[in-house]
RNA sequence: GGAGAGAUGGCCGAGUCGGCUGAAGGCGCUCGCCUGCUAAGCGAGUAUGGGGGUUACACUCCAUCAUGGGUUCGAAUCCCAUUCUCUCCGCCA
């Protein structure tokens, strides 16, 4: 959420801002709406005031032995006239802040405009694609080959775009989940944190997910719950309505987790394999950061990510994504994309975002520095290191054999068993 | 699921028969004093959000004692609903 006050100094700059992002029109009628809230707030502020002076007036002239009925007569008035007033003034209110929750967050200065995804900027380029001297199959061929992947007997047991592990591939994916945490806990400094696989709607709000994009979400029917679509949900909120020491900043937590979308408006793309399901693991990072560093710790974050990869051999990008797909509670976003060779194209594997105080305010998340008045919203980062899926997905397209095997990354085989390869 | 207890400021904790209680007291924190160091001591200050106001302060008003309603001239205090926490019982991985 933007800040009010912000709005009203800066129109200008949030308009261009939100064209920047497409949204052009996403503040049409704000100014009208906010210019009444704040008359009625006014009224109702001084009725108010009159009846706090006439109740004390009252109370004294009671304690006095005094018959104060006639006053009480007038503020039974200014009462009713008040819970009148109140309720336009509610009305506005709920109206203004629904406008103000589905404003996206305005992008950073270092953010490229541009439409949609073409316009993003690529920024840096690690590793070469994989070299092969025959045609290489994509990576569910293999882990179907392998008998370490089951999309068939998956869609059997739920439907459509569940994954099936098996074997070697369910050990590989768990070997990956350990590695990357073991990597940001004990090299970069994360916090571990296991959290809940549902959170309520609040939860969802503080971190932009709602109310605007309900339809991408798994709901619990009957209940206020919805499985989370990214650890950053739940992780973000730990500290929600909460107000943090400075020193403890930054505060790093990693986590792993399964995430859940409904994928809704994407028929038909990536309709095999692993890379769009609607439930995937993945491992997050999440910081808490003063505001005066949270673009240092943004290239910090991409850089943990980055050293996955690299730990893995993966060839990959870095793409500096553009105003126009930038995601909502996003200021600056870094993607990852890793090499899939039976594609020929990089696909996104992180993102990797600085929300500054975006997510901060709607979740109430602050710090106070010793000595000084006043709390102030910190700025929140989030980035997968990895998305586990696709990371595996990659790994069986990058290390396949001709003969259908798979060589297992060095750097995974402590996890496997010492292994080097996974064949039938 | 059954029975009960509770939710107050950064933290702990008091709030009597509804009326200067935005809220005692303590801790913590900040500034100053004092003590040849440290500890202790003394004094003052210290919630958040919003409106108005100011170059910026000052100042001023409103709201907030889990959340949302209600009663009342007036509610942290009374009533109702919801949420959460805790204790006991039952059930269960």
């Amino acid at each position: 959420m933007l800040d009010l006050k912000y709005i009203r100094a800066n129109m200008e700059a949030v308009r261009t801002a939100l064209g920047n992002r497409g949204q052009a029109a996403l503040l049409a009628g704000f100014e009208e709406l906010e210019s009444t809230r704040r008359t009625l707030l006014a009224e109702v502020e001084d009725l108010r005031r009159q009846r706090n002076e006439v109740s004390g007036t009252i109370a004294t002239m009671k304690r006095e032995g005094q018959d104060a009925s006639g006053l009480m007569e007038d503020m039974k008035a200014v009462s009713s006239k008040i819970k009148d007033l109140e309720t336009g003034l509610h009305e506005k209110e709920a109206t203004l802040n629904d406008l103000l929750m589905r404003v996206p967050n305005i992008p950073h200065e270092s953010v490229p405009v541009g439409k949609d995804e073409h316009d993003n900027v690529e920024v840096k380029k690690n590793g070469v694609p994989t070299v092969f001297n025959y045609e290489p199959s994509a990576h569910w061929t293999i882990g179907e080959g392998l008998g370490i992947l089951d999309f068939e007997r998956a869609a059997r047991i739920t439907g459509s775009r569940f994954p099936l592990y098996l074997g070697d591939g369910a050990l590989m994916e768990r070997a990956l989940i350990n590695f990357m945490l073991n990597t940001h806990t004990l090299k970069h400094g994360y916090k571990e944190v296991l959290p809940p696989f549902m959170v309520n709607k609040k939860t969802m709000t503080g971190t932009g997910q709602l109310p605007k994009f309900e339809e991408d979400l798994f709901k619990i029917e009957g209940w206020e719950y919805y499985l989370i679509p990214t650890a950053e949900v739940p992780v973000t909120n730990i500290h929600a309505d909460e107000i943090l020491d400075e020193e403890d900043l930054p505060i790093y937590y990693t986590a792993f987790t399964p995430c859940f979308r409904s994928e809704a408006g994407s028929h038909g793309k990536d309709t095999r394999g692993l890379i769009r399901q609607h439930q995937f693991n993945k491992v997050e990072m999440v910081k808490f950061s003063h505001p005066d560093t949270s673009y240092d710790e943004l290239e910090g974050m991409l850089q943990n990510a980055e050293t996955i990869l690299q730990e893995l051999d993966l060839p990959y990008r870095v793409l500096n994504l553009c105003t126009g797909d930038m995601g909502f509670s996003a200021a600056k976003t870094y993607d990852l994309e890793v090499w899939m060779p039976e594609q020929g194209v990089y696909r996104e594997i992180s993102s990797c975002s600085n929300c500054e105080d975006f997510q901060a305010r709607r979740a109430n998340i602050r710090f106070k520095s010793k000595g000084k008045k006043g709390a102030t919203h910190v700025h929140t980062l989030n980035g997968s290191g990895l998305a586990v899926g696709r990371t595996l997905a990659a790994i069986l397209e990058n290390y396949q054999q001709p003969d259908g095997s798979v060589v297992i990354p060095e750097v995974l085989r402590p996890f496997m068993g010492g292994r080097e390869v996974i064949e039938k």
